[in-house]
DNA sequence: AATTATCCCATCAACTTAATAGAGTAAACA
DNA sequence: TGTTTACTCTATTAAGTTGATGGGATAATT
């Protein structure tokens, strides 16, 4: 399941690409456009952030607002901070590899075979999609 | 992430599917075998028995089996059973729809968008896999 | 009857998620 | 300069899920 940090950081991503560039949006106007928690957004937005997705400022007139071009944000980049590693199993992931513990040999691993073809098949919509496209 | 449950449950499947077909294997010898909690694939075994994919005798020279060809388990049927449904977010599954509480309006949703491209593609492996596929 | 191995109940600790509260900081404006 | 505005940061918490375990019931061999 797509955890609701995901679901509220796409979707606040996707308002904020349908703005108008570098004009702040506050907070409380995305939650409310998005029926999500404020509170909750608040901590997602910081995070996006911190990683480079967006930027801040504070005061009357200030919020958040994309720096980049949608078209540029690659969505293998935004789900790996939202959501994490795209691998279901940290053997077959490039970005978080490590081995599995219980498992002796990967070469001969039934899940890791089906996993790695899940790994590929998730990439290639990843990369192929940037925020851009998910606006309507 | 996939669950340990899946995990543990593809592993039995895959150990079952390369032996002897219709000799009952003990859940003991596959537990150790895969290095697998006896008693949590024990819970496993029991509910892929009861959705048709293994036989199961009791007693002495007990155990589990398949009861299909490993060609002709389809991995969207395992994996729906083991992990549960395969899309991410209710609104874009198959077999388990269920409309989003916080979203108006599903086709100008962007999370929805996203979400039906990667289901299509997780649905296009496993329709693809067998539990044959996973045996080197 | 005794042994073997599945069946099925119920419990439990650890972890994660989603949400909330509250105090701190920086910018704008009058 | 002081007040308002809105982001920043930490901490807590309720609820749910996961993975594991224990114990007894049931059924099939020997």
């Amino acid at each position: 399941m797509l955890s609701k940090k995901t679901k509220y950081g796409l979707k606040a991503l996707t308002y904020l690409a349908s703005q108008e560039e570098n004009i702040p949006v506050q907070i409380a106007e995305i939650a409310q456009h998005e029926n999500i928690s404020q509170k909750f957004l608040e901590s997602i937005l910081l995070s996006l952030r911190k990683t480079g997705f967006l930027g801040s400022k504070k005061g009357k007139g200030g919020g958040y607002y994309l720096i980049k071009d949608p078209n540029e944000i690659l969505m293998t980049d935004v789900m790996r901070i939202l959501e994490g590693p795209i691998s279901l199993v940290p053997c077959v992931s490039l970005n978080f590899y490590e081995k599995c513990d219980d498992c002796p040999d990967e070469a001969s691993c039934s899940v890791n075979k089906l996993m790695l073809k899940i790994r590929d098949a998730n990439l290639e919509v990843y990369r192929n999609n940037t925020l851009a496209d998910l606006i309507l």
